[in-house]
DNA sequence: GTGAAAGCGCTAACAC
DNA sequence: GTGTTAGCGCTTTCAC
């Protein structure tokens, strides 16, 4: 069946040395060129890369551990570093975890018989327990989107959370909105803690005290979790003019919510959604959203890596890239009228 | 920094043989198990799947090779198919080619370097010319979404696409349209051929002839096609009533123009999309969409490769599999009363 | 139960 | 330029 360097040195007289030599590169004399490129094409040669890998104790490619493949956030980030690091010659093993701890510990383990030469991860498991090996084995790791606080020797690419959601608040302030609800993800996950505290970080520099009346909704990340609480949020009577949603699904969810609720944005109530700007596109009208600058994590995330690699083993302190995010306008927040 | 098998023979006192065996299942003296497994865990070791792929011959791997890796409708099958093969202890190395042939080219061949046990692909080069070498050393390839006629010796997993259009512009008649768009893909494509076929069949098999006006838009598959196409169709005053968009990209340009347009669904114009139902439910109303079965196309397509992988080398028939998309009802085509 | 030894396909000294 | 050779880490007879 498969055909090895064996062969086609046998096919072309050469041996094997040369043969391997040629093709990692070498030069060889004019007629034992065309005759091994003659044999490679006709019997449609190609290089046992686990043999070579095992020789070479490099495999030229790198482990993606992500929480979930399925999700339009992720796989955006995951195409760019792709794309960048297959033009180094990389190729990415990617590992969906299903927000599961375990299987993620898993596909630590795997991807290191798999002999990568660095890990990127999403982090599920919020200690960084599960990169112990790597970490002991010395293969580079990269979080994204979430950084894991007091994990040393891993570098990390993130926006400014807290940041994001300052402005994102602050600008429903300034246009005089006062009640203003929120909808957060899982306390446990770092951009869902950021999130929350640049919220209130706003409203405090503001003048605002803390909120009540149930304005704050702790959430799940999900569609579903984001419907729910803007149900909770709408039905509590609270006075509340103005919601900021902290993910993608989520405001999926909330803009769902709202329309079967039949209150219309921003007449009814203002929006401020996160992530993924077709959504914000196809709404009526368009959806004012915090965006991530996807690309930019990616393209960070893989130059990060490759500079690492470059470096060999020659450890170098962790590298931690803070990005900012942008809001976007569209038309779901109305200008309220000064008092 | 590796360790290996020798180490932890040396570390327990046995020998390599006898460790190996360990791993792979066998049965030691209990004081022998107990030092292995100390050694184990200790010393974080992980078996090298290069050197045992490299003596076995099998990776307990599959290559999937998809045009985009940003693409819902396409991580929902590949995610599916993850999950399943996982569940068998295959993982999966997944190439983004980009939509271009030429990496597409590179990424089986890349794959079959990797010792891939089976190839899963969304062909982009629709002569199937790139996977050429994987059938030829006999390694199973399965076609999901799109066919590549004429192709021999691969298994294909895909809906009825004529059936689907056939359905969705047959209801659209039923409900009093005549004067029906289309926003079709690249005809090169299969499932856009499909797609404009059974469009045509629904219209003649009503008694209308052949559509003219430019009711029928060629278009690329992009959310900026469908956007341009639908402008197309808005401005060229043909009495159009109702338009079927045929893929989730350019149904998310068709509503997003419609919006920009001040054209309200269903009321001045009707619409069905295509594919994605978190997008459906955002607008208001909800679109009346054709649904693929997504999940079910990634488990027929791992349940196919697993059967072929039990099966061994014996060949067998090429299956192929056609499953029915389902018309979701929504809120955004209107009944025209008869005349 | 356990061990010795051959070899999977390749690379990288090192000689010629 | 080309060939010889020694392993990379593992599995797998085949003895003991």
């Amino acid at each position: 069946l498969s055909v090895t360097l064996k062969d086609i040195a046998r096919e072309t007289g050469l041996s094997l040395a040369t043969v391997s030599k040629y093709i990692n590169g070498g030069v060889l004399k004019e007629a034992n060129r065309a005759a091994v490129e003659r044999a490679i094409r006709e019997t449609g040669y190609t290089v046992n890369e686990y043999a070579r890998s095992l020789k070479s104790n490099r495999s030229r490619s790198v482990g993606v551990i992500i929480p979930e493949l399925n999700n339009v956030f992720i796989t955006q980030i995951i195409s760019q570093v792709e794309k960048i690091l297959q033009g180094h010659g990389y190729s990415i093993i990617i590992c969906d975890c299903h927000t599961d701890e375990k299987r993620e510990c898993e596909a630590v383990r795997f991807l290191l018989g798999k002999m990568v030469d660095g890990i990127i991860n999403m982090p599920v498991c919020q200690d960084g327990r599960h990169l112990k090996p790597a970490l002991s084995r010395k293969v580079p790791v990269l979080l994204i989107d979430r950084e894991i606080p007091g994990l040393r020797d891993a570098d990390s690419v993130h926006i400014d959370n807290a940041a994001a959601a300052d402005a994102a608040v602050s600008y429903l302030l300034e246009k005089g909105h006062r009640s203003i609800g929120i909808i957060v993800g899982p306390q446990e996950i770092y951009t869902s803690r950021h999130r929350l505290e640049g919220y209130r970080r706003a409203l405090t520099s503001h003048g605002l005290g803390e909120s009540g009346g149930g304005l704050v909704q702790y959430s799940d990340y999900t569609v579903q979790g984001g419907y729910e609480s803007m149900r909770r949020l709408i039905q509590a009577q609270n006075g509340m003019t103005a919601v900021f949603v902290t993910n993608y699904e989520m405001t999926l969810g909330a803009v769902i919510a709202a329309n079967e609720s039949g209150i219309r944005l921003p007449d009814d109530l203002s929006l401020i959604g996160f992530d993924n700007t077709d959504l914000s596109r196809v709404t009526r009208p368009p959806l004012t959203i915090v965006t991530q600058p996807l690309e930019e994590i990616g393209t960070q995330a893989a130059r990060i890596l490759l500079e690492r690699f470059a470096r060999g083993g020659k450890a170098g302190v962790p590298v931690s890239v803070t990005l900012p995010a942008e809001l976007r306008e569209g038309g779901s927040v109305a200008e309220l009228k000064r008092r």
